[in-house]
DNA sequence: AGCTCACCCTGGACGC
DNA sequence: TGCGTCCAGGGTGAGC
């Protein structure tokens, strides 16, 4: 035994290069596109007030932007510009498909869009939501977002942002710190960074800040190069719906039970830190 | 300040 | 076999 039931849980979470991937080709497929009508089947996953269908039909994609997990896709109608918000949470999708295509399993918007072409959210879980989003509203939300680990971040914010008394773990989740690490990507990187997960963020000495700054940026490109990790067949699609190729990268994330790739003779373990399943080799990570 | 828990939701796992 | 119950998990918010 020794390794832990994964449950067939259909659990993945798209986190920055998944979002990542998701956003550029759904800007180069948009762009340009208009809206001719919006179907929605399940209400709980539309966000704010107004009438999405209303607000979007006629609207043109102008183009995707993403902040931490979230994508922003920026419309223009009748020489104003519309702003909707989405979330893919656990399982949510974005969709590219041709009108007439077969249905999506929990597909559950859909835009038609001009070029004959459709634009679909499913959602097993449901988690996943889109939201209508004024100027001011987009704003404030996106304000409220730590710096972007493969953007603005550098060393010396990294530290400095390390001062909290809580696990480091929970703290590379904090959108509000760090924006676009999740669940996978903190496992790996604090592998790669030889930290245990419970380690409190103020007991990093600068040397290992530094590397746990590296290890966030390597695993995030290389998780982005090889757009977005799929660890089996249900999980993360791009908007054509194939796979990633980053899941020959992960060291720890869902291999309780397997040997330490350091081939430190340990072998990696699962926990729960703050709620989440966490993986790590405890004879490497202090 | 940081912790735990409930909530949103679904479908596998598990118990009887 | 089959039905009921438990539970994960990102993000948010409440209460301690």
């Amino acid at each position: 035994m020794g390794s832990s039931k994964q449950g067939g849980i259909l659990a993945y979470m798209p986190e920055l290069p998944e979002v990542e991937t998701v956003r550029q080709d759904l800007d180069k497929h948009l762009k340009g596109l208009v809206v001719e009508d919006v179907v929605v089947k399940k209400e709980n996953l539309i966000r704010g007030i107004g009438n999405i269908r209303e607000i979007l039909v006629r609207g043109k994609f102008v183009g995707v932007r993403r902040r931490a997990k979230l994508l922003i896709f920026d419309l223009e109608k009748d020489g104003k510009e519309l702003h909707f918000v989405a979330h893919l949470k656990m399982t949510g999708r974005f969709l590219i498909r041709k009108r007439g295509d077969a249905k999506d399993e929990y597909q559950h918007i859909t835009f038609t869009l001009t070029n004959g072409q459709e634009l679909r959210f499913c959602d097993l879980r449901q988690f996943g939501y889109l939201q209508i989003v004024t100027e001011e509203e987009l704003k404030e939300i996106l304000a409220g977002y730590g710096p972007e680990p493969l953007d603005d971040l550098k060393l010396s914010d990294f530290t400095s942002r390390l001062t909290r008394r809580i696990a480091v773990k929970k703290l590379l989740l904090d959108q509000a710190v760090f924006s676009g690490i999740g669940n996978i990507y903190a496992n790996e990187a604090l592998f790669l960074a030889k930290i245990h997960p419970e380690r409190l963020a103020n007991t990093l000495s600068s040397t290992e800040a530094e590397k746990l700054f590296e290890a966030v940026n390597e695993v995030l490109s290389l998780g982005l190069k090889h757009r977005g990790t799929t660890t089996r067949d249900e999980s993360f699609r791009d908007v054509f719906g194939e796979p990633g190729e980053n899941a020959d990268n992960l060291k720890v994330y869902e291999k309780a039970g397997q040997q330490c790739s350091n081939k430190c003779g340990g072998v990696v373990k699962k926990m729960m830190v703050g709620g989440r399943g966490t993986y790590f080799c405890e004879n490497c990570q202090r």
